[in-house]
DNA sequence: CTGGATTGATAAACCGGTATAGCTCCCGAA
DNA sequence: TTCGGGAGCTATACCGGTTTATCAATCCAG
């Protein structure tokens, strides 16, 4: 028989569909001995639910979806999605919930596509990424009440969960560390300016430079891209006065920059000294290899199903999860300045 | 009103649910005056078809799935798969199917996810990636009676649909341009041996050799990953007779290779040339940068989405799609030997 | 002018689950 | 002895679409 249904295992069990649906889902209403043929029975007929019929009466799909607002172009060499990925399906996988993810442009697609998802039921929640400071997908999460989680940022305003790691303390790790070798101008070469967590690290810097003594801490906003990393470093590198440290928001700009250094004849940790706020193979493949922070990608993404399963679960309350801090894993593109 | 049904608008046009559906879906049944008012009233209402539900009755879910199997790490790095899946959903957005993807361990847990998908009617079909040489998988679709199409290979004995390129004129055009520089001494620095693209790879390149009067030209077989790659280049340039010039399965292997080259005094591209058979971001990255095989990779991915909804829309026929040769992009680091 | 085919629409069954009202026992307390 | 009540199960409505059998009205050919 080509896919046994509850009716099928009820007349096999001679019992009514609703008792094999009480004794297949855990709830009361069948004796122990009763639930437990039912179970074997359906073990043996290897049943598995419909998703869409169990999905049309109750009113849960069993999927959540995740929409990525870039260019593929940028995507691919960032390790970050692939990892972030792996994660948010290994928390999932523990429910057989499953994934649903696209690529789009812009932000107007990603909320064109929540729009569609809502109306057409086809996902119980979704996972934000790349957060921007005033940010409307939040608003439109909200008006159209899809649960939704975060990450790397806090919701705001108590409005959507999220998961999120320290930025702050990590930009300072790394620029404690710089002022500790002796570096005085430190440049920080930065992401775009709308992400709340490119605000958040310039920030950092910004603060901290008074109280480390450093003469000169500028942070530079870029589109992540590794022509603008490039550009941008050519630019400081060429100053009179040219930083002895750069700090990237990202490793392909910190790649792009280290390529430039070498093309402009600076060495490397010599009279530069490079960090990357991001760690892959991309790092290590370079010579020197780039000191960079490393964060632990995966387990980011399991955190954050882990928080949008309790959400859909109960979507009254808003959990803000902390994640642990990064840290900054020392290789051979740091030394003190000459 | 929230979410209106096509009851909704069936009381609301004075007709019944049957014609509401018949004039949505542009199906017989209906006059044309009807059915025009039926889509104004549908379109006022915002209505949007209940995915469930469709996907209960008819036997379609509208979605298809994509299975990964590949550990994480070594997923990140490779743009090929973020333009892929870019390309697919472009193919797919068309029709408004979504695309469920999932990044597994092994080939074992692929199959699972195949069986499960099946029983529970959560695809209409999937797409295949990574065809070895015996591919279990084949035989599990068939059987399972799941559509599919495979990426990069032909699906072999007429069974699965595919879209592919022909990776041996693609090699032979590397071969044939570094012979033509002068080199007599190229080595080949390969990917899986049980990829089929990997086999047809290493037999042109086999091929080719005593046509153009190579030397040698030996193929080594990796996992794909930048240590083994790195590592198999050392031992290949420590050789007395060792090659001019080294073709990499991948465009990560070769920037490992490069990084190998710099670290042992090797010039590149004066004592050798590197040429990476997968072109993205990473070569244009390096100093020099790498002379490398253009794919369209999105486009193909484009195209295994329509293949796949061909196949969907009638199992019978068996299509094997060819998509345009990919060319070899020169940059910095192929020159004659000295 | 009549019979058969065609058009336009309806009512109802159906897909595979979940939820609920209600029925039948059986047990214990008054 | 009777009655209340819970445990165990059945029957059935329901979710939102698609599909089919049916039927009335219209049209055309003979």
């Amino acid at each position: 028989m080509a896919r046994p249904t509850i009716a099928d295992i009820a007349t096999r069990a001679g019992v009514s569909k609703g008792a094999v649906s009480f004794a297949l889902n855990g709830r009361p209403g069948v004796s122990d001995a009763t639930r437990e043929r039912i179970l074997k029975i359906a073990e043996q007929m290897s049943w598995r639910p419909h998703s869409a019929a169990r999905a049309l009466g109750a009113s849960r799909v069993d999927s959540v979806g995740m929409v990525i607002a870039r260019p593929a172009r940028t995507l691919g060499v960032e390790p970050f999605f692939a990892h972030l990925l792996s994660g948010v399906q290994s928390g999932l996988s523990a429910e057989s919930i499953s994934l649903q993810l696209l690529i789009v442009e812009d932000t107007a697609a990603e909320i064109e596509v929540y729009r569609r998802w809502t109306s057409e039921h086809r996902v119980d929640g979704v996972i934000l990424v790349d957060l921007t400071v005033k940010d409307p997908r939040v608003d439109e999460l909200r008006s159209l009440e899809l649960p939704a989680v975060v990450i790397g940022g806090r919701g705001g305003k108590g409005a959507l969960a999220s998961v999120w790691a320290d930025d702050r303390d990590a930009m300072l790790s790394i620029v404690e560390y710089l002022a500790a070798l002796g570096h005085r101008r430190i440049a920080h070469v930065a992401g775009t300016p709308n992400f709340q967590h490119t605000q958040r690290r310039i920030r950092a810097v910004r603060d901290a430079a008074p109280r480390l003594g450093l003469l000169d801490a500028p942070s530079l906003t870029t589109d992540f891209s590794d022509s603008e990393g490039a550009a941008i470093t050519r630019k400081l590198l060429s100053q009179s006065d040219r930083p002895t440290a750069i700090v990237y928001d990202s490793d392909v700009m910190a790649v792009a920059g280290l390529g430039v250094a070498m093309e402009m004849g600076v060495s490397v940790p010599g009279d530069l000294s490079i960090v990357a706020f991001d760690d892959s193979i991309l790092t290590q493949l370079m010579h020197p290899a780039l000191t960079a922070l490393s964060r632990d990608t995966f387990d980011f993404g399991r955190q954050a199903a882990e928080v949008l399963l309790e959400t859909i679960a109960d979507p009254t309350t808003v959990v803000n999860r902390r994640t642990p801090d990064p840290v900054l894993t020392v290789r051979e593109s740091t030394a003190p300045p000459s």
